[in-house]
DNA sequence: TTGTCTTGCTCAATCGATATTGCAAGAGTG
DNA sequence: CACTCTTGCAATATCGATTGAGCAAGACAA
């Protein structure tokens, strides 16, 4: 019947359904009616079809019709909390669209950024979401020179439509929840809120940096370039750098702003050596989110990052049509100390 | 020079440098020398099509001949450790190879996973992984008649390449850890090894049951039904039970094996609420990894699967190209408590 | 009966790249 | 000088699906 050794084409169900390959084609792709194709011719081409196992070649009909039915994205590491979590937003909606996602990490690494991006063109994405790009500018002309809506998730480009989280407010969130609960400290210093980890010179970090000594300058009237640790994302470095501050301090502050998860694990490790009195008079929030944070012997206040309203609204700014620069800011949440226990945890198994 | 809005073809190309359709091809896909073409020709088309951002309509190549540069990836979710690793290291691997990673992921829905194999299929992957399929079978049968290549992993299939982690293995390393550790009781009842969490009638869980009893047995001597607790994967239902067993007990007992990490929230939700000596006399294990496990208030012994690994025979299990039913095991490692603090953990940022 | 419409298809060009065959011009040989 | 051989490229068929144009056969009207 068929030709051994090779999937079916529309030829092999014409050749056996006795129809030509165009009747079976638009059989097959659901435009038989407009094309006035009987029922009954149409249901036997189905059938023959269905019994000779065809499934349609994309790429020939992708090469045809210049679509792709593909939808890429590129992203730093699939092995990430935040980022596995834009992932499945995103794989979820392209799959709700009929559309087939493609994800692609990059490893951070500029060049693979670009080898990435110019593959997903070369296969003729339709359209891209770049998350957490760190040359987002190189990225943005090479979609713009090969015509190609996209958008920037997390860190914005100057060219192109972008949706961040926002960094201001979920940073004001958390710096005023330490500081209303913060303790009162009869040493000065240690009354004070301190933010430790992060690198200055990234955006998402610059405006965590930015909300938390606007807010700490205007409740407690001035703020030290002592109470900004910006120390990077190595654990090992927030962790050196908290022993530093708490032995400068004489104990821990009353308030603790950790800038990002692995700057909490650094943080820890050192924390945890700590008698536990130690930290009853510390408030501690950490912008990031981890679900395990929550069982820790001290309450820690988190924010999350909205990933699923992120790719909501990336989804909405490509489907505008809109190929020019704007930023949508999306707030993240405040999680509060050990609100988890119920059992919202499901998501991590 | 180019059709305005399109993205120039080698006929552009061709068009442009003086050349042919054919020789653009040949030069521009590698094959230039073989053919024959002048080195100074080669050159002129390369710098034309570098002018005129060329680049390849994959889709086109494809058709032709017959391989897409895809792999395909089917996973139940993104956002999970486990599966998260599992992509990363798939991508990575993949990209290493000159092929495009697609990873489409399921939400353990059966039908989901179907329509997802036929369209990975229709895109003509070269070869695909399947990782935790719900219905290993009927996927197996669809590879199968599509002459696909393809691979199991974590959840094995009875007619396919399979690579799975040995459960067995990792329940015996993580048992006898929990039994070498775990101080004696003068209830007998509370000296006993007690296991939570998990589904029995699945694949994983019942190996991970089955070497616990038997290695209980084997040192203790025997085991009583009582002490294996399947309540599944909620975490709410093992805080239930957890609670139960500490009821009945009347206190904690000397060993716990949590299965899974939603089952270790679970308890946890429960544990953090006991007075901190409960739990000095107990040692605990889970079967699965969270670094921030790390971090309890109490030594945690945790299972981590290695996904590296199972990705790495996965990939030669494909090389070799068999395509008949063969279980590949990986043995899982043993983390010890507070293994982690040195900062190993920058994965999860 | 002739002309017009509708029905139900088939034909053939096309998408962009690949690969086999073909072929002219020059080099080399006797 | 007639010949083969090599060089350097062009022509063309092909992959599988789509789609506008075309066309035979029957329905219906005039």
């Amino acid at each position: 019947m068929i030709r051994k050794g090779q999937k079916p084409t529309i030829y092999d169900i014409a050749r056996i359904s006795g129809a030509s390959p165009s009747t079976v084609s638009s059989v097959l792709n659901g435009t038989w009616q407009v094309r006035r194709i009987r029922e009954e011719t149409a249901q036997k081409i189905k059938d023959v079809a269905a019994a000779n196992g065809y499934s349609i070649n994309l790429q020939a009909r992708g090469l045809r019709k210049a679509r792709s039915g593909l939808v890429g994205m590129i992203l730093p590491v699939h092995d990430n909390r935040f980022f596995s979590s834009l992932s499945q937003h995103f794989a979820t909606e392209a799959r709700a669209r009929g559309l087939c996602p493609v994800i692609v990490s990059t490893r951070r690494e500029p060049e693979e950024e670009v080898r990435s991006v110019e593959s997903l063109i070369s296969y003729a994405v339709e359209s891209l979401f770049i998350a957490g790009a760190t040359d987002p500018e190189t990225l943005s002309d090479l979609c713009h020179k090969s015509n190609l809506p996209h958008v920037f998730i997390d860190l914005p480009s100057d060219q192109s439509p972008s949706v961040v989280s926002d960094n201001a407010i979920g940073a004001e969130m958390l710096t005023r929840s330490i500081l209303d609960k913060m303790p009162r400290h009869p040493d000065p210093l240690r009354a004070l809120p301190y933010l430790i980890g992060g690198n200055a010179r990234l955006y998402a970090s610059s405006r965590r940096i930015g909300a938390f000594r606007a807010l700490v300058t205007r409740e407690l009237g001035s703020i030290s370039d002592d109470q900004v640790i910006a120390c990077g994302y190595v654990p090992a470095r927030a962790a050196e750098e908290m022993e530093r501050l708490v032995d400068r301090l004489g104990g821990m502050p009353a308030g603790l702003f950790i800038n990002s998860i692995p700057a909490f694990e650094g943080a820890l490790s050192y924390l945890v050596r700590l008698p536990p009195a130690a930290l009853a008079q510390t408030v501690i929030g950490c912008y990031d989110y981890d679900p395990f944070g929550a069982f820790l012997q001290f309450p820690v206040h988190m924010i999350r990052q909205n990933s699923k309203e992120l790719i909501r609204q990336a989804y909405s700014l490509l489907d505008s049509g809109d190929t020019g620069p704007v930023i949508k800011m999306v707030s993240p949440d405040l999680v509060q100390p050990r609100t988890i226990l119920a059992g919202s945890l499901s998501e991590i198994g």
